[in-house]
DNA sequence: ACAACGAATGTAACCAGTTACACAGGTTGT
DNA sequence: ACAACCTGTGTAACTGGTTACATTCGTTGT
């Protein structure tokens, strides 16, 4: 019985043979078709699609020694913010034919070690990864391959890797001047999980020490809307006084939005809020939410930008600062 | 001068050759360090950290066949109901070693074609796309590789490749009659581009013909939240006749709920509305969304699973229907 | 004391491409 | 008529791992 059969993919020496070349000629016809005369060309052509042959991928990376894959570290997926960030990422990597490998982490920082070294065996050309709070074995493992690790969302120029994000604790500074400023005092603060996640504690560090007497109080949360909501029931129910609600990210300030509207109260009339990260959604709320911008398209370009750079021309990124402003909304309202 | 220091990675060989072993050694202490004796294995892994080695991910791809990638191609990130999807894709295929690339195709079907083209060239090991309407391009691809590709999003079991999705027209249908049970005659229907996406098309064909007297308004728009709050102007603004509005995603229903009470209109009071997805904003707007639940998570695990079988144990999936199911919650009221 | 076995390691042939170099044959220049 | 050159193609050596098979050496059995 015929072995061939049982082969599951033609090569370019089946190629070869069957096309009655030598294995150059056909990687000619592949890769540089105007050198081959048009006979051999056409030849090998009908022979290629006859026998279904596709070139193997990892053949071609270990010549080239490009994988053109960059992985990318988020959390979720099930966030706006980052959804939006990684559409930027993979928008701009594509325009020099890199793919994006998405590996979601839940914020926990030994999950997201485990997914550094599977982007790392599947031989990511660069990681993207948030933040720069990482494992023990991210950090070795990043040292060991010394592969290009950019982080993002956070802003650190002392920090080993570049980083390409914002002042997440002046974000929240600027959140809470704005209420200073709108004359509130008695402020509730919404907020994730602080545990592993740098971001969310620069963004409570921010809110500290603005001014002796704000009087703050926190509820930390899922970082869902149903959290949100949930945040403000508690909030109510503990009989909080306050006069605004800070949310340090605005899926939490939409869930809080909502909740407070469930309970009856009245945005801004009843209590003020504002929130962080500026979603489309919260134009669209009714009232809109005020809340600080952060450029996540933008920033997504960039880290993609920097990764390339990187990559092919061993260019170790700048870190860089992206400035967040706030975006004034119905959600706020100024008080005596 | 030593030439040497040029040498971008360490390979093998090197790693062989400074600690006095031989290639097939230091293969060992990677893969199966047990069969190696304890100071071999020390010392060549001494060196390994020494030489900062990092295997090849390509070298290895070449000889087990396998990259452990699969690629999804989805219109875009920035829409919670991808994102779930995509979420659950990814996760059920890291149980099973798999990493997974995103390509974003905006709705394109050229595009579609191109970035699967990507996909083939990094090596993925199946494709997963939304709905049954390709480019002959992608077609041919899929044809030609022969790769494992599977639809989602949309249940057809005549289609050339399986398919694990919902019944697109049957969703739509459960809405309208839900609106028509409870007296509504008059409807307004907003959905996203119908061009080049059969889950839209087949959405708005399952709203034909369910009874003689029910009259329908349809509008188009981006599939956007904004778009949704646009459609809700343009539809009050030609003072259509309508005592509901039925929208074909809950994007453009949460948009709409925001258009409408922008426009001081009390939902349902004034006027019913009905999505399909069943987004988790959904749940939690003021009032809560009536909508059809479109199971993704699931529908993403599925994917997954299929993919995996096909990939490892060459088992063709069985095209499966996913059951969709409508929540009724309080954007919807009788009317007379 | 000598065969038999097992543990540890080495040799070299793979995998599927790319590419430097060699070479054959025809064309142009003087 | 012979050198110079260009076009099209082939040969074989690479890329960096894995692994079947061979080999060496020490231990155990009788």
């Amino acid at each position: 019985m015929p072995e061939e059969l049982n082969k599951k993919r033609a090569n370019l020496r089946d190629v070869a043979r069957a096309a009655g070349v030598s294995v150059a000629t056909v990687s000619r016809v592949l890769n540089s078709p105007d050198v081959v005369s048009e006979d051999t060309r056409r030849k090998v052509q009908s022979v290629i699609d006859c026998l279904h042959f596709v070139p193997s991928a990892a053949a071609r990376a270990i010549n080239s020694g490009r994988t053109r894959v960059v992985g990318a570290l988020v959390s979720t997926l099930d966030n706006a913010i980052f959804a939006k960030f990684l559409a930027a990422l993979e928008q701009e990597l594509d325009r020099s034919g890199l793919s994006l490998v998405v590996a979601t982490t839940e914020g926990n920082l030994e999950t997201e070690a485990e997914k550094a070294r599977r982007l790392v065996d599947i031989g990511a050309e660069a990681l993207i990864v948030s933040g720069i709070t990482h494992s023990p074995a991210f950090d070795a493992l990043v040292a060991r391959t010394r592969l290009p690790a950019i982080a993002t969302s956070y802003y650190d120029k002392g920090y080993a890797l570049p980083t390409i994000g914002y002042d997440n604790a002046a974000a929240s500074r600027l959140a809470l001047q704005f209420l200073y400023d709108a004359g509130h005092r008695q402020i509730a603060v919404i907020h994730g999980p602080a545990e592993n996640n740098d971001r969310t504690r620069a963004r409570l560090a921010g809110l500290e020490a603005l001014a002796p007497d704000i009087e703050i109080h926190s509820f930390e949360t899922d970082l869902t809307l149903a959290g949100g909501a949930l945040a403000v029931q508690n909030l109510l129910a503990a009989k909080t006084a306050c006069t605004a609600v800070l949310c340090t990210s605005d899926v939490l300030a939409l869930g809080a939005l909502l909740g407070l509207q469930k309970h009856g109260l009245t945005v801004p009339t009843d209590i003020s809020l504002v929130g962080i990260d500026d979603l489309p959604a919260s134009s669209l709320t009714v009232p809109g939410i005020t809340s600080v911008h952060l450029p996540v398209a933008r920033m997504g370009r960039m880290a993609a930008e920097a990764a390339v750079q990187w990559i092919e021309q061993d260019i170790f990124p700048e870190s860089k600062l992206i400035e967040v402003e706030l975006i004034a909304r119905g959600s706020t309202r100024e008080i005596a």
